[in-house]
RNA sequence: GGGCUUGUAGCUCAGGUGGUUAGAGCGCUACACUGAUAAUGUAGAGGUCCGUGGUUCGAGUCCACGCAGGCCCA
């Protein structure tokens, strides 16, 4: 069998698509996990997508990374199952299956019945999974998608209800309240998608108050008081645009870091002495300059300037813990409420600013997010009232008015929601209202009206109320120090991407809001009583089963609605028309909630083996998983909830090591949008860029976890430079050893020991590749392993391998040292093969295939997904001769640069060039590597220059990192001393070791390791340097080398006529020259054994008329020559 | 507004623990080479290392404050 040979340039895409179909055939995705069978379990869990939109060139970039390490895994051994999945549920579709319909959520249950809605949803949600299918398969994502997990299965929901009843019998199930948007008007709580609808922003100008907050006085406000020159009252400032929250204030928050200072001044409106606390940058805005040199003391009511003082500074962590009178108490006619106690504090809020205010915030944790968020975290507790039915809730009711309790304002509309006439002269806003009210009171230091903007419904158009609205929470915050602690056991890449984003998420987090009121999702398996004291929390199909049983039983309803085999679905509307009866025998509905999709997906390390239902061992062997990937934005999605989840189930992390990779973005740096027509389509890259190029681009170009610059023409770059290189240097490969019909047996190869030097430097490069190359994807770093892979073919195997060694691959019979050359080469191929295949798996297998094609001996592994990456054979790794090769490879580039300078083409032969030694070991060195060098630069020999010649130049270069540990400051001084050094200087410091030198008039003493020496010049040469070393060329031209030079021109010639001729490489010729030019028909007998061997010509005449043929022109010759085909 | 992240040649990117003259590939220009040839070699042009301050004998590198892009969250 011979090695396939290939037409340029090959069609990487036809490699794709061939070797597809070959995998497909061969089933050899189902082989590289079966032939595991038994070995080490390498889990990896696949983050659904969802395919209810066509997949962008992003999710190629993240399915590469995935993988890459699954297949790297596979080739250490490893079964890696990588089952497929689907994330069905979620916004995005109800929002397309919506506009699809042109119908808004307000329609459902209407113009259209949920079921209708959710069986549309149903089908919208696989809509493109054919076309991710295809793309999947043409990426070469090697992924079960026969038997994926589908999140909107009744399995995949019962598992979820599963965990969620192990979450509700832990006590980590609560319903509860969150800050929401909402609309009084329309009655509705608002998701951010519709606040976020254009237009619903407006700008109103409201009534602003900046009140005052007593001060009480104790322990921890004695630095206050200590501070203050008189008896006068202190008053803590905070601003606000919504007055009417004022009566719910329970905290006020300051900034940790921010300067506030006291100020001694009177109150505008009663002209009673006060003290107040602000922050220092903004005293300008409410106290004139001149105010601060009005007398105090002459202040009068009606006075247009306030007089004022400084009395003292302090941070805001000074002012934690302060208490502070309450604004509307129960002594006005304000009600009580749970926890008051605990109310009124100073607190830290890091969403404090000094933008605009007083730097001091006032807080109703009824009334704002923020609000909410940072009186949880201190323990600040909400204004609570119970309603008629004795239920507790905020002091604004679902309608927008205060509650009854509100004492003189109670009733009033906080904001004009029944659109009640607001023209008449006399009338006043609640908020005017209580600007009034506080302004009597002596608690307001300013009020005024303010134009800001503030949201408003999209469909009454009436401001938006922050509200707290029900909720179901699973209580994260219960296990957060475990949270914390087991996510620094995670192996993030980026580091960065754990310790801050999601560090800094577990650091601040707040229990995870289960509830959404939606349609299309898991509902929450949780039935209630009317009144809310009886509960059950459904954990299984069989379980709801008995409690229909029991319903029915007691006459709550007729029949079971839960459908059976194919028609069990427990999606809305079906689990809404179950009834259930509690222990007492009330009847319980089920709470309408449905659940956070990214419940769902967090879920899926159980819920996709149907656990805990079944299927308990598959689980604990599939947990927790050694990899996952997803993009950066799922740091709080999905990331988070597999580690939460992982946390409260099992105690356990989810996954071990996690990348988090970047987005994709257009070659401009911007973001790719349909809209912005700079979308890369995926299925358009792959087929005219093929899967390989596409993949190693994404991954050589950039880290995965930076964003990516997508430009088409890198990846023709990577297509040109790097997959062009490795394909030119297997075809080389083919084309000689199919010519000497030699084939790779391990078995037969030449020992390493008995190969040239050039072959055991490329194995040493071959096997610290192995090494550097395992070394990237142990540690989840493809770039790095891409990198070094491409840098070895291109630049050591290629570049210096192939081109120093290719006479040895053409030159005569099959001999030991030949056959050596194709041994290495071989497995240098080999092995690149292995190494690219994680990254370009198909060309990998491609070149796998072939350099299997011609193997007679041994086990022939059916793919190159199926071995066994190889172990790096240390023992060949020879340090002295990769640093002996490079010293090679500088001399020839010197060399080269050399010729470049005095003209003298490679082609003209030269007798010798001079390199200056320093010492023994390089001279070794280099007289190892002396034959590649003349080889490839074409002199006769190198000769070397040490000290006794007497002609070296010497010069010397300070060791500034030395010296600098050693003077410090005195290094300048030194330094210029040594630039200065004499020839005879450097010399005694190389004879002795030491130098005393004088600079500035203090004495220093320099030792060898202080400089380095090197050589510089020859005189009366040319010379070129780089670093150390220095080269120096003969230009001399002796009649013989002039001679060899026209040979080799004649050589050239030939070798070109007869390729131009379309001889074949093993073609023997006879060549006929005209005889016109004496010193050529000199040179050409002086060189014709030379010539003959080289052209592989049997004949080489002269003639004084060579008719018919051509004629070669070079330097100054014009030679009729006539060639033909021997055929002997 | 906050957290994280990026910023080095026209483009894409390297530049452990600070060391004086900042590199590579591509692209560009010139020359050379030619049985791997849509390859290769040599040379050249091309830099405010985002900015400003600071620490230091010395800063692309360390610190502070900014600017610009990106992601996430308010």
């Amino acid at each position: 069998m011979k090695y396939p040979e290939f037409k340029q340039p090959l069609n990487y895409a036809q490699v794709g698509t061939d070797i597809l179909k070959w995998w497909q055939e061969n089933g050899i995705f189902e082989k590289s996990v079966s032939s595991r069978e038994g070995q080490p379990t390498f889990v990896f869990y696949e983050g659904p997508p969802s395919a209810n939109g066509a997949p962008g060139i992003h999710h190629v970039m993240a399915r590469t990374v995935k993988d890459i390490f699954c297949r790297y895994q596979t080739l250490l051994g490893k079964q890696v199952p990588r089952k497929g999945g689907w994330d069905t549920h979620g916004l995005p579709i109800e929002l397309q299956v919506e506009k699809e319909l042109g119908i808004t959520k307000e329609d459902i249950g209407k113009k259209i019945s949920i079921e209708d809605y959710n069986q549309r949803c149903r089908e919208t949600v696989m809509r493109f999974k054919a076309q991710w299918d295809d793309l999947t398969q043409k990426m070469g994502y090697w992924v079960d998608l026969d038997d994926p997990y589908i999140t909107f299965k009744p399995e995949y929901i019962e598992s979820c209800w599963a965990l969620l009843k192990k979450l509700y019998d832990k006590g980590l199930l609560y319903k509860g309240y969150t800050i929401q948007p909402y609309s009084p008007a329309a009655g509705t709580g608002l998701s951010s998608h519709e606040l976020n609808q254009p237009g619903t922003y407006h700008d109103v100008k409201d009534t602003t108050i900046v009140a005052q907050f007593k001060v009480t006085r104790e322990e921890a406000s004695e630095k206050l008081f200590a501070a203050a020159t008189d008896e006068a009252p202190v008053y803590i400032m905070a601003w606000t645009t919504t007055p009417w929250t004022l009566a719910a204030n329970t905290g006020l928050a300051v900034g940790k870091n921010i300067r506030y200072v006291l100020v001694r001044t009177f109150n505008p409106y009663t002209h009673a002495p006060i003290h107040v606390v602000l922050a220092k940058d903004l005293v300008s805005r409410y106290f004139s300059e001149k105010g601060a040199t009005t007398s105090l003391e002459e202040y009068q009511a009606g006075d247009k300037v306030l007089p004022w003082r400084l009395e003292g500074e302090f941070v805001g962590s000074d002012l934690v813990g302060i208490h502070y009178e309450r604004l509307f108490g129960q002594d006005q006619g304000f009600p009580a409420f749970e926890g008051e106690e605990r109310a009124f504090r100073v607190i830290v809020g890091d969403f404090v600013t000094t933008e605009d205010g007083t730097g001091i915030v006032h807080i109703s944790p009824t009334f704002g997010a923020d609000d909410f968020r940072a009186a949880q975290l201190a323990d600040i507790p909400a204004l609570l009232v119970p309603d008629a039915d004795g239920k507790l809730g905020p002091i604004v009711d679902r309608t927008g008015r205060y509650v009854p309790q509100m004492g003189e304002f109670g009733g009033r509309w906080v904001k004009n929601y029944d659109g009640h006439d607001q023209s008449g002269a006399d009338y006043k806003t609640l908020d005017e209202s209580i600007a009034i009210k506080m302004r009597k009171a002596g608690t307001a230091f300013k009020t005024e009206k303010y134009e800001h903007t503030y949201p408003h419904c999209w469909r009454t158009d009436k401001p938006v109320l922050y509200y707290p609205l029900d909720s179901w929470f699973i209580k994260t915050t219960a296990v957060k120090d475990r949270l914390i602690e087991l996510n620094k056991t995670i192996n993030w890449k980026p580091e960065s991407t754990g310790t801050g984003r999601f560090g800094n998420w577990l650091e601040n987090l707040v229990d995870w809001n289960l509830s959404r009121s939606r349609y299309w999702g898991t509902p929450l398996p949780i039935w209630r009583t009317q009144d809310g004291t009886e509960e059950i929390c459904i954990g299984s199909i069989a379980e709801l089963k008995v409690e229909i049983e029991k319903a029915i039983a007691a006459e709550i309803m007729t029949h079971s609605p839960l459908g059976e085999g194919d028609k069990l679905d427990l999606h809305r509307p079906y689990v809404d028309d179950i009834f259930l009866v509690s222990p007492s025998g009330q009847p319980m509905y089920r709470e309408t909630d449905l659940i956070d999709v990214w419940f769902d997906s967090g879920a899926m390390p159980y819920a996709q083996w149907h656990y805990p239902i079944e299927n308990a061992e598959k689980f604990q062997k599939n947990f927790p998983a050694d990899y996952i990937a997803e993009g950066v934005d799922q740091t709080r999605g999905w990331f988070f909830t597999l580690h939460a989840l992982a946390v409260m189930l099992e105690d356990s992390v989810a996954y071990k090591n996690v990348i988090a990779n970047g987005l994709v973005l257009d070659k401009n740096g911007e973001k790719m949008s349909k809209s912005k027509g700079n979308a890369v389509d995926p299925f358009a890259t792959l087929a005219q860029f093929g899967p390989d190029a596409t993949r190693w681009y994404m991954i050589v170009n950039a880290p995965p976890w930076d964003n990516l610059k997508f430009d088409p023409t890198g990846v023709t770059e990577v297509q040109r430079r790097f997959f062009g290189t490795l394909f030119n240097t297997y075809s080389f490969y083919a084309l000689y050893a199919n010519l000497d019909e030699y084939s790779y047996d391990a078995a037969s190869a030449v020992p390493a020991a008995e190969r040239s030097e050039l072959d055991r430097w490329v194995l040493s490069k071959l096997q610290s590749l192995l090494l550097e190359v395992r070394g990237h994807y142990d540690s989840y770093d493809p770039t790095k392993a891409a990198r070094a892979i491409q840098d070895f073919v291109t630049d050591q195997l290629s570049n210096w391998y192939v081109r120093l060694s290719r006479r040895r691959f053409w030159k005569g019979e099959l001999t030991a040292d030949k056959r050596a050359a194709f041994d290495t080469l071989y497995e240098c191929l080999y092995a690149v093969g292995q190494l690219m295949a994680p990254i370009a798996p198909f060309f990998a297998e491609w070149l796998y295939q072939n350099l299997m094609e011609a193997q007679t001996t041994g086990e022939k592994v059916e793919s190159v997904h199926l071995t066994l990456l190889q172990e790096a054979r240390t023992e060949l790794i020879d340090a002295a001769l990769e640093e002996r090769m490079e010293l090679a490879q500088r001399i020839s580039s010197l060399t080269h640069s050399l010729r470049k300078k005095s003209v003298l083409k490679v082609r003209q032969p030269l007798q010798r060039i001079l390199v200056p030694v320093l010492n023994e070991s390089t001279r070794e060195q280099v007289g190892k590597v002396e034959d590649l060098i003349c080889a490839e630069v074409n002199v006769k020999h190198v000769e070397f220059l040490d000290d006794t010649s007497g002609v070296l130049v010497k010069s010397v270069k300070p060791n500034f990192k030395r010296l600098g540990q050693q003077y410090g400051p005195k290094l300048k001084v030194v330094g210029a001393r040594i630039q200065q050094m004499t020839p005879e200087e450097i010399t005694q410091l190389e004879k002795l070791g030491s130098l005393s030198v004088e600079a500035e008039g203090e004495a220093y003493t320099l030792t060898t390791d202080d400089v380095e020496i090197r050589t510089q010049d020859l005189p009366g040469w040319l010379v070129a340097t780089d670093g150390p070393l220095t080269v120096a060329l003969d230009v001399t031209l002796t009649e013989e080398l002039r001679q060899e030079g026209v040979a080799r021109e004649l050589v050239n010639r030939l070798q070109n006529l007869r390729k131009d001729s379309g001889l074949e490489v093993q073609d023997k010729i006879r060549v006929t020259l005209g005889n016109q030019q004496p010193e050529l028909t000199a040179a050409v007998q002086s060189f014709g054994d030379y010539i003959r061997t080289e052209t592989q010509a049997l004949a080489l005449d002269f003639a004084a008329d060579v008719n018919g043929g051509a004629v070669l022109e070079f330097d100054d010759y014009n030679v009729p020559v006539r060639l033909e085909v021997a055929t002997s």
